[in-house]
DNA sequence: GAGTTTGAAACT
DNA sequence: CAGTTTCAAACTC
């Protein structure tokens, strides 16, 4: 079984794949797939992909042109997007290239890349004197097959070629990080370009020796670079697979994976690296993220085994890649995390926020270019690509980190906003981290995440379950971070993204890596301290990663699962029996969750509704808009009758917030709020003159001071009290005056640092902070703030300029007030934006997951507001919390009314029409609108639209490109 | 840890 | 749409 849900969508949204998943597959993807496969035309998607705006403008920037006709029949497998599969290419070819290049790039990035290079020589050579790469790189249809078939259904290979299997992981990652590292010029696109590159490589060099010391090596290279040629790679098998499956796949395509693969793949194992890698991208709608985490997992596992012979570790490795097919899925987004991390990391290392510590490229740069074709190739995909980016949000903001990441050093532009996006947070991180605060940003990441998990149904929580690693842990919680934050409701962007990392077992938001760890980790990644850092986190008892569901009956696939319900999928920590919610059986998830859907589209988005106090004229701009975590109100309502809504049996309650007039409870006596106080408490915040982010009026003893101040005051005390919505914004904004349009409302945007501790200090003393309760309340604040900022730094994204600028630390603050909103048809037209977001383009997305962005796409978040407009049970106004946003909601083009969608409790829960125009990414569905800086070339592409597209795969599934088209 | 309570989700 | 049943979390002991 999980195996074939591996193969299925993702891998080959085509029959094949799905076809083995037959219980319950995605309707979706097939239809997807083989629209895209066998009918582009038929898939909207991938022809809109290729169509958009963005699409040509990439494909007109690279050689790559060939591929293009590649994507349709690539698709990826389970992402099924045709762009993989130019993307491989190019990256490969690049990578390749650059990987001869190298030396060329900063020390930084030479370490690992001599290393690297040795490594891949010997890989190289290997592949050589197999003489299968030459073949496999002329011919690479042939291979292709069988990879597909190999991947699926002949995971055994692996141990046949057990020794092999690894060095060849290894050298297809050597290979991509070469691309990566040749990112300054990416140029050669062309097949043959790649051919050559690979030829050289070839080569260049061939020792194969010990695989351990590669993985050493290599490790290191993966922490500092790679992820994009990984990612490459990866992507290029799982293509292959796809297509064979589909049968469809266009023998150009095939060879240009192939040739990666070939080469990759020592002839020995030409399958078992095959399944490797396809493993790993099949996994993976992102494939290359996927392979990275693969092979971090495999260099880890080496490292652990490598004391052992090598027969052992690569048998383990190849075990795990085999056994766990679901884990594979997990790794894989561990991987673009890791990815996102690695990039991270490599630009501290570089020193360059914009990753390009030697790479002066205009952010417009063909390279920049390439990058964002890889992503928008990825986008453009057929719908089931397009699912999966969603679903996968993690997987394309992954992957685009990791891309980008590898790349980052490359190209300061997208990489950077890529970076920017996926980093954005990680920046912040980072600088943390090299700052000492880091630690405390991804901390607060994971906070993030958790936070979601805990307060609203939203699901980012698990993220920081995966790894193994601490590294993992902070890239998954980072990534979960992102995840969360862009979608909450994007089931399969937010699985792949959040949930496949779940299951390796996330760490507890809080004994997250530290900074020094964290660094440690990447330095030492495969080193044993996984293994305890697990062991601890699991000790701990706090996987944030799932709910701890405790399903009987319903095998985890209906509302009733805590962890289904917030698109995460079940992990150790759960007593679920039976239970289908596992990356195993994603297919089965997703299809369930749209049947979900479809009796409720918004069965999956938030509970929890930002409430809009008073004229919504400005949430995030005008003074007016203060919304605070305290104004949030469940979206249903409860209908509490014997708990008073004092227990957690009241959705509200648990939820910490208050009980509205939309609530059926009786004999409310909500701590956060009474369902008859809410009116009042809008008054109050309206007298209060708006500082106020006023919930309900308590028992809290607090007393709200109708001064500005009066807010953070209320929230200093109110022991349950909301953290009141930072001030980094603000003061960042303070500093720079910046634009208000978006920073004005500097409490809005919580910065990401500002996180717990800055917020601590806001909202509550440090002690509080600590306070479980306070906590959460933290950790939501955090999230959203990182919503926030994620949103901030798509825009920044969307720049393509650095990071800076929007980093969450608003370092930059100034660029917000070059932020314009474009009109929806610009928006729209960016569909390829979309995709240069996987997660976020295809207004897809993330389901729960977040809705918001992927985290690759941060980005994604951009796109999507964070707040979402909808109306409130009285009427009024809500803003849907990204996390809680559905990705139906924002992905699903909707009259521009609104989307009325028909609660449990029968109120209509619609997206704001006119205001929705306030917040330039807000829902993409609905405007549409760009956000896009004045300063920076604009990429057709980008778009708010499009990142909150990218949310929800369901989205996309509903009408991606029909909402982005207008 | 087992059993009960509770209210949401699912079903009719 | 209302009522009932099912379910799993929350809670209690």
């Amino acid at each position: 079984m999980q195996e074939e849900h591996h193969h299925f969508c993702h891998r080959t949204s085509s029959g094949v794949g799905v076809s083995d998943n037959a219980p319950s597959e995605f309707s979706e993807c097939k239809p997807t797939t083989n629209d895209s496969i066998s009918s582009p035309p038929s898939s909207s998607d991938l022809l809109e992909g290729q169509e958009s705006p963005v699409f040509s403008y990439i494909s007109n920037l690279s050689p790559i042109k060939p591929d293009k006709a590649a994507p349709i029949a690539q698709g990826f497998p389970g992402i099924n997007s045709p762009p993989l599969v130019i993307r491989s290419p190019q990256i490969n070819i690049n990578s390749q290239q650059t990987f001869l290049r190298r030396p060329q790039f900063p020390g930084s990035s030479d370490v690992g890349l001599s290393g690297q290079d040795e490594n891949f020589e010997a890989s190289v050579t290997v592949a050589e004197e197999s003489g299968k790469s030459s073949s496999h790189l002329s011919s690479g249809l042939g291979i292709c097959p069988d990879k597909t078939f190999v991947s699926k259904n002949s995971p055994p290979e692996k141990a046949s070629c057990p020794q092999g299997s690894a060095d060849d992981y290894w050298t297809e990652i050597v290979i991509m990080d070469g691309g990566d590292s040749s990112s300054e010029n990416l140029t050669p696109k062309n097949p043959g370009d790649i051919f050559q590159s690979q030829t050289d490589l070839l080569d260049s060099k061939g020792s194969v020796d010990n695989s351990e010391e590669k993985y050493d090596n290599r490790k290191d290279e993966m922490n500092m670079e790679t992820s994009p040629a990984i990612l490459v790679q990866a992507e290029e098998p799982v293509e292959p697979n796809e297509k064979s499956g589909d049968g469809n796949m266009p023998p150009d395509i095939c060879t240009k994976i192939e040739p990666k693969t070939s080469v990759d793949h020592a002839p020995d194992n030409h399958h078992g690296g095959h399944l490797k890698a396809e493993d790993a991208g099949s996994g993976h709608k992102f494939v290359g993220s996927t392979s990275q985490l693969e092979s971090l997992q495999i260099a880890e596992e080496c490292g652990s085994c490598r004391e052992n012979a090598r027969g052992p570790c690569t048998q383990a490795v190849e075990n795990k890649m085999q056994d766990h097919s679901p884990k594979v899925h997990g790794i894989s987004r561990r991987l673009q995390f890791e990815d996102a991390q690695s990039k991270i990391m490599a630009n501290i290392a570089f020193g360059n926020s914009s990753g390009s510590a030697g790479y002066p490229r205009s952010p417009v740069s063909p390279s920049d270019s390439e990058v964002l074709e890889s992503t928008s190739l990825k986008k453009p995909a057929s719908r089931c690509n397009r699912l999966l980016e969603n679903m996968t949000l993690p997987k394309f903001s992954p992957q685009n980190s990791g891309a980008y990441s590898v790349k980052a050093p490359k190209r300061s532009g997208i990489d950077l906003h890529l970076n920017t996006s996926v980093n954005s947070s990680m920046k912040s991180a980072e600088r943390d981290t090299f700052d000492g605060q880091g630690k405390k940003s991804i901390s607060i990441m994971s906070h993030h995440l958790h936070k979601n998990c805990s307060i609203s149904s939203n699901v980012v929580e698990d993220v920081s379950v995966s790894s193994d690693d601490s590294r993992h842990d902070t890239h998954a919680s980072i990534a979960a971070s992102f995840a969360t934050s862009l979608s909450p409701y994007g089931m399969k962007p937010f699985y792949e993204a959040v949930l496949k990392p779940i299951e390796f077992q996330a760490y507890p938001s809080h004994k997250r890596m530290s900074n020094s760890e964290t660094s440690d980790n990447y330095e030492d990644f495969g080193q044993s301290s996984l293994k305890n850092k697990r062991k601890k986190t699991l000790d701990d008892g706090e996987s944030y990663g799932c709910k701890h569901c405790n399903c009987k009956k319903t095998k985890c696939l209906k509302l009733y699962c805590d962890c289904f319900a917030a698109g995460i999928y079940c992990a150790e920590p759960c007593a679920c029996e039976g239970c289908f919610n596992r990356p195993e059986y994603e297919d089965t998830v997703f299809e369930t969750r749209q049947q979900i859907e479809s009796r409720n589209a918004l069965a999956f988005a938030p509970k929890i509704v930002q409430h809009i106090p008073e004229p919504p004229t400005n949430i995030f701009l005008g003074d007016g808009g203060h919304f605070t975590p305290s104004s949030k109100r469940h979206k249903r309502g409860c209908s509490c009758k014997k708990s008073k809504c004092l227990k957690k049996y009241c959705e509200c309650y648990q939820a910490d917030v208050g009980c509205s007039d939309g609530c059926r409870c009786e004999a409310c006596e909500n701590f956060y709020g009474q369902k008859g106080d809410y009116g009042k408490t809008k008054v109050l915040v309206s007298k209060s003159d708006s500082s106020g982010t006023l919930d309900s009026s308590f028992d809290m003893g607090l007393e709200m001071v109708a001064s500005k101040d009066g807010l953070l005051q209320k929230e200093l005390y109110n022991p349950h009290n909301m953290i009141p919505l930072t001030p980094s914004f603000q003061c960042s904004n303070h500093g720079k005056g910046g634009s208000k349009a978006w920073f004005s409302s500097g409490r809005h945007l919580p910065s990401p640092e500002s996180a717990i501790t800055s917020i601590a200090p806001y909202g509550m003393s440090l002690g509080q902070a600590t306070n479980p309760d306070n906590h959460n309340m933290i950790l939501e604040t955090n999230r959203e703030i990182m919503d926030l900022v994620s949103f901030n730094q798509d825009l920044g994204y969307a720049n393509g300029h650095s990071v800076n600028q929007f980093s969450p630390r608003c370092d930059a603050p100034s660029n917000t007030g070059h932020l314009t909103a474009l009109p929806n048809s610009q928006g729209c037209a960016n569909n390829s934006s979309a995709q240069m977001f996987p997660g976020n383009c295809h207004v897809s997305s993330t389901s729960s997951l977040r809705w918001r962005s992927s985290p690759i796409t941060t980005s994604t978040n951009f796109g999507e507001s964070k707040l979402h407009e909808a109306v409130d049970f009285d009427g009024g106004p809500y803003r849907i919390m990204d996390d809680d946003i559905p990705e139906i909601l924002k992905e699903t083009p909707r009259p521009p009314n609104a989307v009325n969608v028909s609660s449990p409790n029968k109120k209509r829960v619609s997206l704001p029409h006119g205001r929705g125009t306030e917040l330039g990414s807000s829902s993409s569905a609905r405007n549409c609108r760009k956000l896009v800086f004045q300063g920076v070339p604009s990429f057709p592409p980008f778009t708010p639209c499009g990142v909150s597209r990218g949310d929800s795969s369901q989205n996309a599934k509903y009408s991606q490109n029909s909402s982005c088209s207008n």
